[in-house]
DNA sequence: TCATTGATCAACCATGTGATTGATTAAACG
DNA sequence: CGTTTAATCAATCACATGGTTGATCAATGA
């Protein structure tokens, strides 16, 4: 249905996707290798059903695929969408750092007791 | 009221607060610098009570504070969590990189045909 | 063919989320 | 004091989410 998801429907879903421990346990069961929806499903105290829609959330934010063997369908971690996640954070985290080395130059030069500027380097934003 | 959050709540609420457009977006004002809700209500077609309620989500996931400044209450971004969820994510795509790793050396060593074996280096999970 | 196994589909329910409007608190200003 | 400004509180609403049970589909194997 979907043609072309934004990158930031992307970004709602994955992060979405990881806002559920379950869901997190799962990725981090996947990270080991592929697992069946049995398989995954066994830590839990919910139904398969539901362990069900959980691979299929994370599927649909792009952080799993699955495959065909006889009537198991294997779930694989795909990694590509967990680096755009970290992209995004540290993104800002790294703006965020530089603001304060920024600062703590501006300090250094001028330590007068007035120094009430605001920093405010300009970036792009891109979201 | 909430003495002390599992590390798995704080996770939940921070992933939780960074799947929402809007959000992620007064996350990337914050990283030039602290603002007013009025501030950060002004690039959006919301109101500023709907903005009110994603700052307070952003604070309970413990990503931004805010101070106090006669009537205006800035908003300042806390980059600690954001680093926490670096974290996390970075945690599991090293491991299923590594995994990637060894089984390409293992199919290198022995390069027959038959090599369908499973990849299962242990690792303790911490979810 | 028929039963078994693995997984999904469908309907339903409780709860949570994002948004609204209207009232209220709190500090500064005149 | 009363007014303006900044922001939150409260009630409400539509809709999404996470879970359940029961039925169904699809491939294997006796």
């Amino acid at each position: 249905m979907i043609i072309d998801p934004s990158a930031d429907d992307r970004l709602d879903h994955a992060f979405m996707a990881l806002a559920d421990p379950v869901r997190r346990a799962i990725i981090a069961r996947l990270s080991r290798g592929p697992a069946t929806v049995n398989e995954l499903a066994e830590p839990f105290a919910i139904t398969k059903q539901a362990v069900s829609k959980h691979i299929q959330v994370l599927e649909h934010a792009g952080l799993v695929t699955r495959t065909r063997d006889a009537q198991r369908r294997p779930v694989h971690l795909d990694a590509a969408q967990l680096e755009a996640l970290t992209a995004w954070i540290d993104r800002y985290r790294l703006i965020h750092e530089q603001q304060f080395r920024a600062l703590d130059a501006l300090l250094a030069q001028a330590p007068g007791p007035e120094a009430g500027a605001s920093v405010a380097t300009e970036t792009g934003d891109h979201l």
